[in-house]
DNA sequence: CTGATATCATTTGCATACGAATGAATTCGG
DNA sequence: CCGAATTCATTCGTATGCAAATGATATCAG
């Protein structure tokens, strides 16, 4: 390992070890940038709702109703940023909040009829956003980025 | 294009659409979630820094100074964004800001002799941080990941 | 040389994110 | 049945992240 350095960096002052580590290459890096990409063509397309908001709001969609915390685990959020997610759909109306039956410590998050509208309307257009966030990648490069991030997590 | 539908979801209200549309397929939402378990593992092994900031670092340390605004472009970095984390690594002592020679409206920032000792002291551990974030993947994966994330951006 | 334009940095406002601490309610072990 | 452990939600503090507005400076066209 490290025989001949090609071509040091012309102002690091300790070329040999930093070229052995090239942020840009660096999955972490690579991974902001590509969620970065991606969040400025969602705000493009609905610049009315944010990832998480649009997560919440399809989540519910698909399951009915369930606890705050609960809906946190279904899209990846946690307790505190959940809170601070319905907080600002509630304060929009787009979802409703109740006490659950027996567990008085839980709150039960549902669409609002508002909520159930919306969320319909937009999932065309949520798709629109995956087929123009994968649009440099062919289709077999897609279902293998699906495959390996899956893998990630 | 939709034929049969396996097994409505229990609560869907309008199974047929919301059958279409699985939140967890899509890329945007697997990248989140690529990208928070990445940012655990960051934590866990450099609880000092968080990765802007060490990307902030490491690139200072690859290319010397650059202006602050530069700077922000080299680490995918908004000019707002740049600021802060500049300003709390500045609180810290780890880099140095100083005046642009010719240019007033610039701030050219460079590591200070702490800084440089801290991140040359990192980049071992950050090259542990890409390994275990890299773990469920082959190596032939992690090469194709890293190619299709660039390609994404 | 001067007015229009562009660039650099800063500030404000809003929205994630997460750790940690807290309080209320539930569950579990003995 | 009761005290301990757990779970659910809330709150606080800190740190990104971006849009938009602003001020200072530089550059460019004519």
């Amino acid at each position: 390992m490290s025989g001949t350095v090609v071509k040091p960096a012309p102002a690091a002052q300790e070329a040999a070890a930093a070229g052995e580590y090239r942020l840009d290459e660096q999955v972490g890096f690579l991974l902001r940038k590509a969620n970065q990409r991606h969040l400025a063509i969602f705000a493009r397309h609905i610049p009315d709702l944010t990832p998480p908001q649009f997560a919440a709001l399809a989540k519910l969609w698909e399951v009915g109703e369930t606890s705050q915390n609960q809906l946190g685990q279904l899209v990846a959020m946690d307790a505190a940023t959940v809170k601070g997610v319905i907080d600002r759909l509630r304060a929009r109306s787009l979802v409703e909040i109740a006490e659950h039956e027996s567990d008085r410590r839980r709150v039960v998050v549902s669409l609002s009829a508002k909520g159930r509208a919306m969320i319909g309307g937009l999932v065309e257009e949520a798709a629109r956003i995956t087929a123009e966030t994968i649009e440099p990648l062919t289709q077999r490069e897609t279902a293998t980025l699906a495959r390996l991030l899956a893998k990630l997590s």
